[in-house]
DNA sequence: CTTGAAAGTTCTCCAAAAGTTCTCTATAGT
DNA sequence: ACTATAGAGAACTTTTGGAGAACTTTCAAG
């Protein structure tokens, strides 16, 4: 249960959300309920977010959240009936019975490319398959980027770095040999985090 | 969530486009929000394009590009910027600018199973993956299948009809063998629609 | 093909605003 | 006396907003 001025704060927040569209700062809460003191707000907002009324959505100003009670969205939910395999009856995996797709693929910074050619078959990507692309400047040895080459060519593969600071990008396809790379001429577009197919 | 000045920002690119039909120079932003620092501006649409409100479409000048904020109804949908190829500049895909998962997946009468095994790794259906099946209870030849063999053993197969009414189910893996079985032992149980793989 | 202005990138420095942590005080109710 | 609530404010850290120098890259004019 909430004290008085913990439901004049939140009530306050939810004032501010729906006039401004964005969350007070401490400061502007006080001037809503006459408190001068941001110690003393701090507290009383971290009360609320301890009690479950607030999530703090980013680091940074402004950013707490209400949290309303949403109805349950299962747009997008696919049922998740098991696994399977060769030689074994579909069997259900305890726990996972709803696969959401949104989950399984959206994020900030995302985008899809189509792929053309099989440069990447041995990893299960096809040509005409759909990557999903988180965009980043950085990626980590192993992973599968999307790379700028010389400013001109866009190219999926897997990175590796060398050990004399030139840059490795394989294609995963046994018929095709591997580019090394200085550094410089090499610019990370993205990484992939996701592929998917349709055979409608 | 966005600081002011990222909104206005934002804004002033977008207002920018909608006049002229190209993106602005950080300059111009500059001149449009009020800040003198190239540095600064530089700072800010960077930070816009790691928080996935803008893709750097071209490398060179005004190469900037909204992703439009996709409203409460278009939630599912991903930009969908172009065709990568090896050797080949992103290309953009005329008409198409948007993919939505749920029209990419979503139908009536589907589930997810999660594959395990490499039995279809040849087409690009790897250990671990989700794939979309349609339920139902007959399939054409050529079609990639879930069938159920003497009610026991569950498993996604190529299916192909044989001349003489027997049923021919074919693991795309050029390590193991077809098998053919009599018609009444093998029970149709859905059609392979879609299929998808997360790297995270 | 050269060249230079315009555009973009990387870096350092700074300051104000916001958030965090802490101590101190006061008052009402049990 | 003890506890829960309410409040002030100092001292600190982090985030945001801003300037500009020095550099590289892009692109069009000659």
């Amino acid at each position: 249960m909430l004290t008085e001025l913990e439901q004049r704060i939140l009530d306050a927040i939810r004032f501010h959300i729906s006039q401004q569209g964005r969350s007070p700062t401490l400061v502007e809460i006080g001037a809503a309920v006459g408190v001068a003191s941001k110690g003393t707000l701090h507290r009383y907002v971290q009360g609320l977010i301890d009690k479950g009324h607030l999530v703090r959505n980013h680091a940074g100003w402004r950013g707490l959240q209400l949290v309303e009670e949403e109805g349950a969205d299962e747009r997008g939910s696919l049922p998740l009936l098991g696994q399977i395999a060769a030689g074994l009856p579909i069997e259900a995996i305890p726990g996972h019975d709803k696969l959401n797709l949104m989950d399984f693929f959206m994020g900030p910074g995302r985008f899809i490319l189509k792929v053309v050619g099989d440069s990447m078959i041995d990893v299960g990507i096809l040509d005409g398959d759909m990557v999903v692309i988180r965009h980043a400047q950085q990626a980590y040895s192993g992973e599968i980027v999307v790379a700028l080459i010389d400013g001109e060519e866009a190219t999926l593969k897997r990175l590796k770095y060398l050990n004399d600071g030139r840059v490795k990008l394989i294609p995963e396809n046994s018929t095709m040999q591997p580019f090394v790379y200085a550094a410089h001429r090499v610019r990370i577009q993205g990484v992939l985090v996701g592929q998917m197919r349709s055979y409608q």
